[in-house]
DNA sequence: CTGAAAGCGCTAACAT
DNA sequence: ATGTTAGCGCTTTCAG
């Protein structure tokens, strides 16, 4: 057990050549010869060396971190993507020898903690959560900190980002409800305030006008994602529109909370009503009837975060990026 | 907009004092003059600096990092806790100026690459998550790293750890169906390969006993932690004990399961048979019955594993530590 | 292809 | 109470 550090130098001594030499051998330099390579690399596996992450930081002015920022006024808890996100980029960062830093902290004021934290020189790069405030992630972003953001910002906003095509999916969505014969659609939409509660309402209606059923405001009901507000929502729904056969709903929560009005209502799904999700949450998955949702591709978001930062780093300007989605067929449509 | 980088050398200068004055300031050192104090913090914020990490790290060996390990062969996915225990690590860290570190990857084998990660000077401690195989981190304790795990690890390991009270869990959860007047008291317990299969059925055996109800093998059915096992499990041992009125099932998840299989034989939950589960997963809030069951502060293991490694870092010997649960009563039981 | 030497930005003796 | 100085471990000119 090697409780002393070793130093390059020790390295440098052990395999009879300079600091020099194995610095670059280190940094994979061709212009070493071979047998000194070998002298070295077994120099180093002999001493059980790794380098000074801190030293070369120093010099090269690069830490080899990325830091991964959730706004801790998100409500984490009851998002189970989280660990698929992280766990992507933790995967991707780590493929491209960076190291992820995580960092919980409130983003809705201007933090200067967060700030200093991120400041030039501090990481290489970060990657930002659903903000409901874009205001810290400019400042930071004209302060020259290569970053994209999971989820999408304000329109106006010049930031990068991922997100997964909301739109797409309420679409593909709807568009199975059609496809299976419904013609009195109607849809729990989620907040408008956000930008996936606009998008997925704007795929709904836009699955509709291209099936030549057209839109009709009193089909559509508002939810606030959880399951409490999808009961709300789909007994509006059904008091208003008592022959409507089918129905999109924006997040999984608010389905399952609107399927035990259905079945409350006497309703038979998928047959008198047929419903769809979307996020393919663990729970829908677990009733009497399993729930036919949207998969997001949740992992892959953290995922292609990571890619994007890293290569904003090496001086691109990577564009935004939509992810598609995939309808999964179960029993409730 | 600063984009270059303003080093001490620059707030000595503008604040006209030495570095070493400037260094102390920022150390807090007390015996700095008051007049000069001022001088420096205004010559900090006026240039909007923040000390290099690096070279502070360089000098004094202290990265201010504290990695948090996940075992990729984890299925990570299914593990809602996840996102609330990193939200525990990272803020309680964050509270005492130390940054996380996350890494997800392989454990079952001695991995090089998470042992150079973690090698002394890398960080300046770490906490692993749940392992199935406890080399690479006994490896790592031996090399002078100060570790905490989150679980049991095993018995005869020396590594200090946090973990939810499985045992007194069980016991509760089982000594409320014997409150309520149950008297044959069955247990789907989990798999017996990890420490919290084993403790849940041992606290579920010791509340029996306590109550001079008397330990029954045949009640007695095992799980995989799935919802299928569960349903499997509840079909077993109904067939072979049909007159239990009551049900400690070692996770919710399997309790899910096994509700749906107490519905389809036509028994009334919790009049005919009453269940309770373990973990206070958000699904089983969702169902037309909410679950009973038995609230772990996961969180809590967050916080609790990193004020552990501080004071590890601070040479401490913290004990092992195990966090009390919970019972919630609700519907079924 | 290789080595010598100069720092990167900071802290910590050591002086004063 | 304050300044001077010597590195921490590494990379990177610059010579050869």
């Amino acid at each position: 057990m090697n409780r002393a550090k070793i130093t390059l130098a020790d390295i440098a001594e052990t395999a009879g050549v300079s600091p020099a030499t194995v610095s670059r051998v280190l940094n994979g330099d061709p212009r070493v010869s071979p047998e000194r390579v070998t002298r070295v690399n077994e120099a180093i596996s002999e001493l059980g060396y790794s380098p000074n992450r801190a030293a070369r930081t120093l010099v090269t002015g690069k830490t080899g971190l990325i830091a991964a920022v959730i706004d801790s006024n998100l409500n984490v808890f009851s998002d189970p993507f989280w660990g698929q996100i992280t766990t992507g980029i933790s995967q991707a960062l780590q493929e491209a020898n960076f190291q992820a830093l995580l960092m919980v902290r409130p983003l809705d004021v201007e933090d200067p903690s967060v700030v200093a934290s991120l400041a030039p020189g501090q990481v290489d790069g970060a990657i930002f959560f659903q903000l409901h405030n874009d205001d810290t992630v400019n400042l930071l972003q004209d302060m020259g900190l290569p970053l994209v953001v999971v989820g999408r910002p304000e329109e106006s906003s010049k930031l990068t980002y991922v997100d997964s095509d909301n739109f797409g999916g309420a679409h593909q969505a709807t568009k199975h409800l059609i496809d299976r014969g419904c013609k009195a659609i109607a849809t729990v939409a989620g907040d408008q305030q956000l930008s996936s509660g606009r998008l997925r309402l704007d795929g709904y209606r836009k699955a509709l006008a291209e099936s030549g059923i057209g839109f009709d405001e009193s089909r559509v009901a508002y939810g606030d994602w959880t399951d409490v507000g999808g009961e709300q929502a789909m007994r509006t729904l059904i008091e208003s529109n008592p022959s409507i056969d089918g129905v999109f709903v924006a997040n999984d929560l608010m389905a399952l909370g609107a399927m035990s009005v259905l079945e409350e209502q006497g309703r038979n799904i998928p047959e008198d009503v047929a419903v769809v999700g979307f996020d393919n949450m663990f729970a829908g998955r677990l009733g009497r009837q399993q729930l036919t949702t949207i998969e997001q591709d949740v992992q892959g978001l953290g995922a292609k975060a990571a890619a994007m930062v890293i290569r904003m780093i090496d001086g691109e300007r990577p564009k935004s990026v939509v992810l598609p989605t995939r309808l999964i067929v179960r029993d409730t449509a």
